[in-house]
DNA sequence: CTGAAAGCGCTTACAG
DNA sequence: CTGAAAGCGCTTACAG
C-alpha cells in the first residue's frame, strides 16, 4: 500500500505538502500540487480513510430532513435504517441529525433547511424534498455540501436514493394477474390524491395490466373520499365476474369493509402497515409488494458515509432499493 | 468517549497495562487486570476498532471453505458477496482466502482444513461443512479460531449463517396454491437425491400444502434418474385435473421437456439458474423463490469481520438470510 | 508557499 | 509483572 510518506520521499518534499495537495488546500503552489497529484495517480495512491478518521477530530455535520406523513411506519423504518448506519460507523464519529417536518407544510421544511445551511454549514444533507425548485436553488448555493435526495428526485445532478413505486405497482399487477381466474375482472378504485407513491403505484399497476389483459380492468373509478365512499362504489359497480380489487390507497380499509359484506375479493396490494399485515395473516389478502424502508434508510446513511468519509461517489448517482414481495408465508 | 488513557489515569497506571488487560495478555497480575476490567465496564469503555486496526499491522488470516457443486451460480454469487465484504473493509487489511473443494470429495475438504489449521493457525474459518463430526473435532482443538459454518449447521455452539430452504419450499407452495385454479391438482416429482437443499425444499413445500389442501397433491413420485425419466412419469400420471407441477430438482429441465408436449403447467419453483431465468421471462414459469447467495456471502464476510475486528458477537449465533420471491416483473 | 511536530487511540517490542 | 516509547497513516495548527 502506498502512503503519503512514500509520495513525499519520492518527490523529496514533506508529508505535509503531500497532504495539502490531496486535501485541496489553498496554500500550495500549483505546480507542486499537480506534480503530487500526478504521482499519486500513477502509483494508484488511495487515502486510508481509517487514518483520516483518526486524525480528524472535527465531526462532520449531517442532517436528514424527513417528512411526517400519515404512514408512521414509513419514517419509523427509515429512521431505524439511518440509526443502523450511524451505529455501524460510530467510531468514525458518524452522526446524523434527523429533522422531521410535516408533509403538508412544505415551507417548514424549506425554512428549516435554510436555517441549517446558514448556521451550520453542514457537510451532508439527506432530504425528502418537498419544494423541489427552492431546494434545488439552495443546493446550488452551497456546492460544498453533499446533497442526497431521498424518495423524490430533483434532477440528474443530485445523488438520489429511492424506491421504484411504479415498478412496485407493476409487480402487484403481475402477481394479481397470476392469481386471478380466467375471464374474471378486477375493480380498480382510487382517490385523486396526489401523493407521489400512490399515484405511481397505480400507474405502474395499470401499465402492467394494460400490456396484457386490458379488458380485465373495471375502472379506475376515482373518488375524493374513497375511504368513506368505497363501499357504495363497490356496491354500485359489482358484477359476477369481478374477482379482484385494487387501490393504491386505503386498500386495507376497503378490504376490511368488504369483508363484512362477505365479498371475498382476491387482493394483491402495495405497501405495508399493521392492517395489511393482519389482512395477509388472516388470508383476506394474498400478497403485497413492499418498499423496505429500513433498508432504504440504511442505504442512504451508508452512501452519505462513503462519500464523506471514503470519497466514494459510487458509479451512478442513482440508487434504487428493491421492493419485496410478501405472501403469508414470508410475512415473518 | 472513554479511552484507555482515561482508564489509566484514573487508576494511576500506564496505558500499556490497560491495553494488556483488555487484550488478554498473560503478563499481568490478576488483581490489576480485574481492577481495570471492572472500571472499563463501569465507564462503558469500548475499544475503538479504528485505532486498533491502525496499530495492528499483522493481517488476520481467514479462510473460506466453499464447495464446488453442479450449481455454478451458487459459489459464484457467494464469492461475489465475500469479495464485496473484503473490499468494504480493505483498509483494515481484511482478506479472505477462498478454498473450493468438490462436494463429492468431502475428505479433500477435511484434509485441506487440517493442513491450514496446522500450518497457518488462522484467525477465522468460514466453512460449508461436509464431514460434520470431523470438522467439529477440529473446531474443538483450535478454540482460538473463530468458526462460522455456512449453509449447513453443525451445532448450536458454532455461529451459523445460512438460508432457510424449508421455508423457501413453503413459500413456493404458498404462491402455487394461490395461482392454482379451484379443484386442480399438482404433480410432485422428486429424486431420492440427498442434497440438503432439495430435500428441504420438498419437505417445506409438502408441509405447507398438507396444512391446507392435502388432497391436491399427486405424488410425490420418486425416481432416481428424474432428469431423464420425468417425461415418462408425467405421461403415466397425467390427468385432466393436474394443473401444477413441482420438483425441488430438475424442475427447469422438466418444464422444458413438457413445453414440447404442449403441457402448460402452472409452475412455481425454488432456486435460480439461467434456465429458470429464461423460463420466467418467457412465462413458462410463474415464479421462483430464490436464496440470495451474494447477500449470504456478504453477510458471512461481514460477520467474520465484525467478530475479528470489532469484537462483535451479535446477539444470536444464527443468522438467516431471507429468500426472495421472483415473478417476471422483478426478474430484473 | 512549505515543513517540523503534535496528536488521533490503539499495539507491541524492549527494558527493567 | 509494569512502563516508556515508537509507530500505524493521516490532519492541522504553528512557525517561517
Amino acid at each position: 500500500m502506498v502512503t503519503q510518506e512514500d509520495i513525499a520521499k519520492i518527490l523529496n518534499i514533506s508529508r505535509t505538502t503531500v497532504a495539502r495537495a490531496l486535501n485541496g488546500s489553498e496554500n500550495i503552489k500549483k505546480e507542486t500540487k499537480e506534480k503530487i497529484l500526478k504521482l499519486c495517480d500513477e502509483l494508484g495512491y488511495v487515502k486510508n480513510p481509517i487514518s483520516t478518521s483518526l486524525a480528524t477530530k472535527k465531526q462532520k455535520k449531517i442532517f436528514a430532513f424527513l417528512i411526517q406523513s400519515k404512514n408512521k411506519y414509513y419514517s419509523m423504518e427509515l429512521i431505524k435504517g439511518l440509526k443502523k448506519a450511524e451505529k455501524e460507523f460510530e467510531f468514525y464519529g458518524y452522526k446524523i441529525e434527523i429533522i422531521e417536518t410535516n408533509i403538508d407544510h412544505p415551507l417548514d421544511q424549506l425554512n428549516q433547511l435554510q436555517n441549517i445551511m446558514k448556521e451550520e454549514r453542514p457537510d451532508g444533507i439527506i432530504i425528502v424534498p418537498l419544494l423541489k425548485e427552492e431546494i434545488k436553488n439552495i443546493q446550488l448555493r452551497y456546492p460544498k455540501t453533499f446533497f442526497i435526495t431521498l424518495d423524490v428526485g430533483i434532477d440528474e445532478s443530485i445523488t438520489y436514493v429511492g424506491v421504484d413505486y411504479f415498478k412496485s405497482g407493476r409487480m402487484a399487477a403481475d402477481i394479481l394477474m397470476n392469481v386471478m381466474s380466467k375471464g374474471k375482472k378486477v375493480l380498480v378504485l382510487d382517490t385523486k390524491d396526489d401523493r407521489i407513491s400512490s399515484e405511481l403505484y397505480l400507474k405502474g399497476f395499470l401499465s402492467r395490466i394494460n400490456e396484457e389483459k386490458k379488458d380485465i380492468i373495471v375502472g379506475p373509478i376515482y373518488d375524493d373520499d374513497l375511504k368513506n365512499n368505497a363501499l357504495d362504489i363497490i356496491k354500485k359497480n359489482i358484477t359476477k365476474d369481478i374477482e379482484g380489487i385494487y387501490s393504491s390507497r386505503f386498500l386495507a380499509d376497503i378490504i376490511k369493509k368488504t369483508k363484512d359484506l362477505q365479498l371475498n375479493f382476491k387482493v394483491v396490494g402495495n405497501g405495508m402497515s399493521e392492517q395489511i399485515y393482519n389482512l395477509i395473516l388472516n388470508k383476506n389478502m394474498i400478497a403485497t409488494v413492499v418498499e423496505p424502508w429500513e433498508e432504504e434508510g440504511y442505504a442512504v446513511g451508508k452512501i452519505m458515509f462513503n462519500y464523506l468519509y471514503k470519497n466514494d461517489t459510487y458509479n451512478g448517482k442513482k440508487y434504487i432499493v428493491e421492493s419485496k414481495i410478501v405472501f403469508k408465508e414470508n410475512l415473518r
